[in-house]
DNA sequence: GCAAAAGTGTTGTAGTTACACCCATGC
DNA sequence: GCATGGGTGTAACTACAACACTTTTGC
C-alpha cells in the first residue's frame, strides 16, 4: 500500500507484536514449544515464541511467518485469542501483542530447526515460569484450545496420521486435565462419525491390540455437532 | 512510559484503532448504535464507533475514553471481540483494529450527547451497510454476545432496575433471534436464583399484570450457573 | 489361567423440549 | 364470558456419568 491518509496522526502509532503458544503432542505428551529470549529485557528467560507484525502484514501473516522461520512447517493450525495492550505489561516498551495459539505436528525436520533456535517442549505442568504476562497468554490459549475441543475434534492437527482411541482419549486428557472415561469417551467420539478404523491395529499397548483409526477427509463447509453438548 | 528500548524497530510500527459495538435496549428492542463517520475516507457513511489507540493507553482504555466522551457513561460492560489487521480492510491505510462490544443502558442523558454525535440506534433488521468490514464486525461481536448469554444472564446491563421476565426473553429472543418458550425460559432463569421478585407488577402489558424482578447484588468473583447447558 | 487394555452394555440422573392447562382481569 | 398474557405442571427425550461386563492375547 503506497498512500495512507492516516499519516498525520503519525504519532500515535504502535509497536505491534505477535506471541505464539505452540502446542505439539510428542511421546504421548501434549507439549508446548517455548524459547529462551534473544533480545533485551529478560535476555535468556523463557518466553513464547514472539516476533514484531511488519509493515502492511496481517498479524496472522506474522505469526505464520514466525512459525515458519522456526519449524519450517506451512500448514499450521492457528486461533486468534486475544491481544494484550496494557502499556506496562512489556518492560522494555508499549507494545501491543496478538496472541495466537498454533497447533503443529511433531516430525523430525521440525524439529531441527527448533533446536537450533535454543527451543525446548514442556509439558503443561513441567513448564518454566515465563516472562512478562506470558504465562496469562499460556492459560488464555488453553482456554480457546478447550473451547474449540470441546466443538469439533482437534487431534486432526495434532495427531500423526493413524492413532488409536487411547491416543485421541489421552490428548483430550491432557487437554482438559482431567481423566475421561474409557468407555464413554470411546462411543462418544464414534458417534460423531467424524473417525474411520483402519484395519491395522497397534498391538505395541496391550495383548488385544487396538485398532487405529484416522480422520475422515473434512467436507469443505461441513461442521461437526459439538462434542460436548452439555455445560462446555 | 520514557524509555523504550524498541525504538530501533520504529520503522514497523503500526496504526492501531479500537472498533465499538455498542449494543443498547430500546423499547423492547434490541439495537446497535451506529455512526456517520466523520473522516475520510467514507466520510458520512454508517460505521461503529472507533477511536486510534493512543500512545502509552491500553486498547481497552482507548475504548472507554471514546465510549465516555460518545455517550457520558463510565460503567459499561466491554468484553473484546477479536483483532482484524488485514492491511486492506481500510481503504484509507493499513490500520490493525481492536474490536469490543459494548452492554449499555439507554437513557436520556446519554440519548442526547449521542445525538450530537450525529449516531442513530438500529435493530438488528434494520440497519444500514456499514462500511470497510464492519459488517463483519458486527457478526462476529453477535457471537461472541450469544456465547456471554447463554454462560450468565445478561441483562444487568441492559436492561432497567426493574423488569418482568417477558422483558428478559424478549431480549434473549432478540440476541439469539430465535423464540424460547416462555414457561421454560422462566423456570429456567428462576432456577439459576440470580433474580429477586419485587412485589410490584407491570400492569402495561397484560390483564393480569406480570411482578417486576431485578437481579440480586453479584457477590464479587461468584460465578453463575451456565444458563444452558446444552449445546450452547 | 491371569493380567491388562480394548471394547460393549446397562442403568440412573438431570437438562431440555413440547405442550397442556390453570390464573387473573380488563374489556 | 372471553381473550390475553402470566404462570405452573408434566411426560417424553436425550446427553451424560458411572460402572459392570466381555473380549483378546502375551506371558
Amino acid at each position: 500500500m503506497d498512500t495512507n491518509i492516516y499519516e498525520q496522526y503519525q504519532e500515535n502509532k504502535r509497536f505491534v507484536a505477535v506471541d505464539c503458544v505452540i502446542f505439539g503432542y510428542e511421546e504421548e505428551q501434549l507439549k508446548l514449544l517455548l524459547f529462551q529470549r534473544a533480545i533485551e529485557p529478560a535476555k535468556g528467560e523463557w518466553s513464547l515464541l514472539g516476533g514484531w507484525v511488519n509493515k502492511d502484514e496481517s498479524t496472522e501473516d506474522a505469526a505464520r511467518r514466525v512459525l515458519y522461520k522456526l519449524t519450517g512447517l506451512k500448514d499450521v493450525y492457528l486461533e486468534q485469542v486475544h491481544t494484550f495492550s496494557d502499556p506496562n505489561r512489556d518492560p522494555g516498551g508499549s507494545v501491543i501483542t496478538v496472541e495466537y495459539y498454533a497447533l503443529i505436528k511433531i516430525d523430525e525436520k521440525a524439529s531441527n530447526l527448533i533446536e537450533d533456535y535454543g527451543a525446548n517442549w514442556f509439558t503443561l505442568t513441567e513448564m518454566p515460569d515465563l516472562i512478562f504476562d506470558h504465562n496469562n497468554l499460556v492459560e488464555k490459549a488453553l482456554e480457546k484450545l478447550r473451547l474449540r475441543s470441546s466443538y469439533e475434534i482437534i487431534g486432526r492437527k495434532l495427531l500423526p496420521e493413524k492413532f488409536t482411541l487411547t491416543h485421541l482419549r489421552n490428548l483430550y486428557d491432557q487437554i482438559f486435565q482431567r481423566k475421561f472415561d474409557p468407555g464413554n469417551f470411546r462411543k462418544k467420539i464414534l458417534s460423531l462419525k467424524v473417525l474411520e478404523r483402519l484395519e491395522e491395529k497397534d498391538m505395541s499397548e496391550s495383548k488385544k491390540g487396538a485398532f487405529y483409526f484416522k480422520f475422515k477427509p473434512k467436507n469443505e463447509g461441513e461442521f461437526s455437532d459439538p462434542i460436548f453438548k452439555r455445560s462446555i
